[in-house]
RNA sequence: GGGCAGUUAGCUCAGCGGUAGAGCACUGUCCUCACACGACAGGGGUCAUAGGUUCGAAUCCUAUACUGCCCACCA
């Protein structure tokens, strides 16, 4: 006998355990077998799993679960991402606690140091995916910095390198000043921030005239000025180009530069130029060579000796303070003004990004991006939802060059080996005496790009490639589908000659419940862990779920979950139920294929329908991507229609005599609810592995866990319209009887009798012949039938399926309120009423809508006509 | 500066051309023999605003107003 709550602790400690010890998850390739393969996004191993793995992790397992149910040898593959600057960055935070540093430790230690620790957190978050109860394929763990995935990060970078698509150059990079490293574009994340516009005048070097005044908002840049350039169409400036200004604060004399790309609208119409530390500067410096550069800022962050002696040293914050502060007792600083702009700024860190030529690795996009944008628009590669499509292709078309090196330890040393003044050489180890490597690291994205083609063996042709290759889906967020999804597919296509997954879920991420982001610093921020301690893996997992509509943020907090908690209880009980209701050796198992059809009442018709409506609509929904809507229609089902409705009025046979009413009753419920437990499962794999297991004496399953199970198929086509629709009239009744109870505070152990009156021939058949669930549900002891609508004195009035129910009840209601009640009941009737009148007496309607509809309105029209009326005719007589 | 979403019940969101829905919260009754993590009943919305298309619009179109997100080198 199942306890009378559901306890997740030990019910998921037990399951665990015997997945892995079944060693469930595993997969391998089938000839001829269906496939459905999955690719982790790999969690980065520098810390635990946070509410959003949860999220995304929990939708793949979703996914995986439900596919192999449904008949595919499906392959999840599990495995975690070194995260360079990410990584690094923790474990230096780590070394800084200890006053130690990287470079006190050295290269060699620092790296044995970042093994030692990252094995630990490693193990750590693939623990708790196995919490989370995700079903990888446990024994193809991978992790992005392995032996195999550094085989293929080598044979990527050599290809490409072969292929003339790697370059070494000195360019224009995002310099982070505190990680000291470059980054790509994309990891430039762009804060509005409230700055100033300094309006600097720059005297003209004859001493004829005024001079120009620039503006500008980076001051302390100017020590590094070699022209100031003016639209050459500016009117203003008519004359000056060529010209020499005198550089304030320094006596050097820059010349005045025409070029198209100033706009003369914006501030003076004169920018000072610095080519070393701005990128438009630098496209300036190209079209005027003779300008030349002029470094002041170093990759430190602080001025370098170019800057002067003034400002040397200074960090870009004191020099600006300096620069400022000269220029003003000079009398040169002509204006300040507020001015909003876009501060670049390092997304692992969030300091200000610094422009900086720098010699750097590069990949050379155009190429790559070219097939990833064809098979967008050739439909081979779809994004759900698709209004990404378009932002997708639109950075694909304008692609830059990839910077793919960087100045950290932690990650793929970049194969290139150098020797004296030879030729480098790109090798995975020494190409002998003498040869140094060069010093950088790869993007740690660089070997997430060849994630789907590396967990199956790549380059080698595998089994495992040739098979789970190109995979089915990809799960994950919005924020990484430029920096990682557009990349798989760049490399996919351009080593394997397809994509390596023809459908992308981007899922949104997950917010406080008044739709603020999670952090650590507004202390909002939800511990899946915990949730799962306190409330169970399945309620956490369903409650994110549910609530990840497509293209949609997830507003979560803890009450969301309570909710998924008492639906996870709510199977439990019902199964609890079901059980005690079954005898204890059943002679052979329940089945719905073998129900004796004539014995099925409308109830069991009705359920049996509702059910097969629900199957199909999880479905369609899976199919569709809308892993939310598949959820929202299950629970639906079970709870209000099976539990609410369906169990309820299965208790009528099953408190009475054994017989084959009793027996279809108990075979329903336990197929019924047998089903949905395996439909609910990839959503809630614990619960209803515990309840499939229950239930398994009289389900006849044979398998030994869901996932071994099969999917419940209908044999019988079980839709039923005539069902649902007789059944809904029979609910009415019960409901209205209810509700009259409810209002006149009719005690509830009171059975009441009722006289159903009117001529109504259909309902009244129905009514007769299901007295039996009216007595039940509304507490019934006697139906009585009359064609007389003369109500009875002393009674209460409900109406519904177009009949009157006269409800005897001297002396215990008072009048005054059933008179208030028919009363607001009259006025809802008649709002009704009208709203369909408006639509019945329109001419327009009648002429032009689709005739079903319009006989549909009729019909409602009639009911309501009729409904309105009897509640009326009742409340003039009333005593 | 470009693009994309959103604006529906107190809160969080479904619905996306035919009488306004769910969960939570709220009110009332009930510890009715699966479940108080429950049952039943109930209150609560001019579906952001203004036009338009249509017999009919929360749903389609056009503007406006907020809100959020993505992208972008205007100093």
């Amino acid at each position: 006998m199942l306890d009378k709550a559901y306890d997740p602790g030990p019910v998921e400690s037990r399951w665990l355990q015997e997945w892995e010890a079944a060693r469930l998850f595993h997969s391998e390739p089938k000839a001829g077998a269906r496939m459905f393969s999955i690719v982790i996004p790999p969690p980065n191993v520098t810390g635990a799993l946070h509410i959003g793995h949860a999220l995304n992790n929990t939708l793949q397992d979703v996914l995986v679960r439900w596919h192999r149910l449904h008949g595919a040898e499906t392959c999840w593959v599990p495995g975690t991402d070194h995260g360079g600057i990410a990584t690094q960055n923790v474990m230096e935070k780590q070394l800084k606690g200890e006053s130690l540093s990287r470079h006190a430790l050295g290269r060699e230690k620092f790296l044995e140091r970042m093994q030692a620790w990252t094995r630990s957190t490693k193990s750590t978050i693939l623990g708790q995916l196995k919490r989370l109860g995700c079903a990888l394929d446990w024994q193809r763990e991978a992790f992005t910095m392995d032996e195999a995935r550094a085989k293929s990060v080598f044979s990527a970078f050599k290809a490409l390198w072969d292929a003339r698509l790697i370059y070494r150059g000195e360019r224009m990079v995002n310099w982070c000043v505190r990680c000291g490293t470059a980054l790509s574009d994309i990891e430039v994340e762009h804060e509005e921030r409230k700055g100033k516009l300094w309006h600097i005048r720059y005297p003209a070097a004859d001493g004829k005239g005024e001079g120009l005044v620039v503006a500008t908002t980076r001051p302390e840049t100017l020590l590094g000025d070699t022209a100031v350039a003016v639209n050459p169409r500016d009117n203003r400036y008519l004359g000056l180009v060529g010209r020499k200004l005198k550089l304030p604060l320094t006596g050097r004399e820059i010349p005045i530069v025409g070029d198209e790309h100033v706009d003369a609208t914006f501030g003076t119409g004169a920018v000072k130029v610095t080519p070393a530390h701005d990128p438009n500067d630098f496209e300036i410096l190209q079209r005027h060579t003779e300008i030349g550069l002029r470094k002041v800022i170093g990759p430190d962050g602080k001025m370098t000796p170019d800057a002067g002696e003034g400002c040397a040293g200074l960090s870009r914050e004191q020099a600006r303070d300096k620069v400022l502060a000269d220029l003003a007792a000079e009398g040169l600083l002509v204006k300040t003004e507020d001015h909003k702009n876009a501060v670049g700024v390092c997304y692992r860190c969030g300091s200000a990004i610094e422009p900086l030529l720098s010699l750097q690795w590069f990949v050379k996009m155009g190429d790559l991006a070219k097939p990833a944008i064809e098979a967008l628009d050739k439909g081979q590669f779809k994004i759900h939802p698709q209004n990404w499509a378009n932002p997708y292709r639109e950075w694909l078309s304008n692609i830059k060059d990839w910077c793919v090196s960087r100045q950290i330890w932690w990650g793929h040393r970049i194969p290139v080996w150098y020797k004296e003044s030879q030729e480098p050489v790109v090798a995975a180890s020494s190409p002998g005496e003498g040869w140094t490597q060069d010093p950088d690291v790869l993007d740690t994205w660089f070997s997430s790009a060849l994630w789907p083609m590396s967990v199956f063996g790549w380059p080698d042709k595998t089994e495992d490639l040739r098979f789970y290759y190109p995979t089915s889906v990809l799960v994950t967020g919005y924020e990484i589908l430029y920096l990682w999804v557009a990349r798989m597919q760049m490399m996919g296509l351009r080593f394997q000659g397809q994509p390596p997954f023809s459908d992308a879920i981007i899922h949104g991420i997950v917010r406080d419940k008044s739709g603020k982001k999670m952090s650590k610093s507004l202390g909002n921020v939800v511990d899946p862990l915990l949730m799962m301690d306190k409330y169970g893996t399945d309620a956490l997992r369903f409650s994110l779920v549910v609530q990840a509509h497509p293209g949609r943020d997830v507003p979560f907090a803890e009450d969301s979950i309570t909710g998924s908690r008492n639906f996870a209880n709510k199977l439990w009980n019902s199964t609890r139920f079901v059980l005690m209701n079954l005898p204890e050796r059943p002679a052979r198992p329940y089945s719905l294929e073998t129900l004796s059809h004539c014995c099925l009442e409308l109830a069991d018709k009705w359920i049996l329908a509702e059910y097969q409506a629900a199957l199909e609509q999880a479905r369609k929904a899976m199919e569709s991507c809308d892993v939310a809507a598949a959820g929202d229609a299950l629970y639906g089902f079970l709870w209000d229609k099976f539990c609410d409705w369906y169990v309820e009025l299965a208790k009528i046979r099953l408190q009475g005599i054994e017989g084959e009413e009793k027996e279809s009753a108990r075979a329903i419920l336990v197929q019924v609810l047998n089903g949905t437990l395996k439909m609910l499962h990839p959503f809630m794999p614990y619960v209803t592995e515990e309840l499939f297991a229950a239930l398994k004496p009289y389900s006849g399953e044979m398998a030994a866990f869901v996932l071994k199970a099969q999917a419940p198929r209908t044999a019988f086509d079980w839709s039923n319209e005539e069902a649902r629709r007789d059944m809904g009239t029979v609910m009415s009744v019960i409901s209205e009887l209810r509700a009259l109870r409810a209002q006149l505070n009719v005690p509830p152990g009171l059975k009441i009798k009722v006289i159903a009156a009117g001529d109504a021939p259909e309902s009244e058949a129905l009514v007769a012949g299901h007295q039996g669930y009216v007595k039940a549900l509304a507490r019934v002891e006697a139906v009585e039938f009359t064609k007389n609508l003369r109500r009875p004195a002393q009674s209460a009035t409900a109406v519904a399926a177009g009949l009157s129910f006269f409800v005897p009840l001297a002396g215990l209601i008072d009048f005054d309120t059933e008179r208030q009640r028919l009363q607001k009941e009259a006025q809802k009737a008649e709002a009704e009423l009208q709203k369909i009148a408006q639509k019945v007496k329109n001419p327009n309607f009648i002429a032009r809508a689709p005739r079903e509809e319009v006989a549909t309105a009729e019909a409602q029209y009639g009911a309501a006509e009729a409904r309105f009326a009897r509640i009326k005719d009742t409340l003039q007589y009333l005593d």
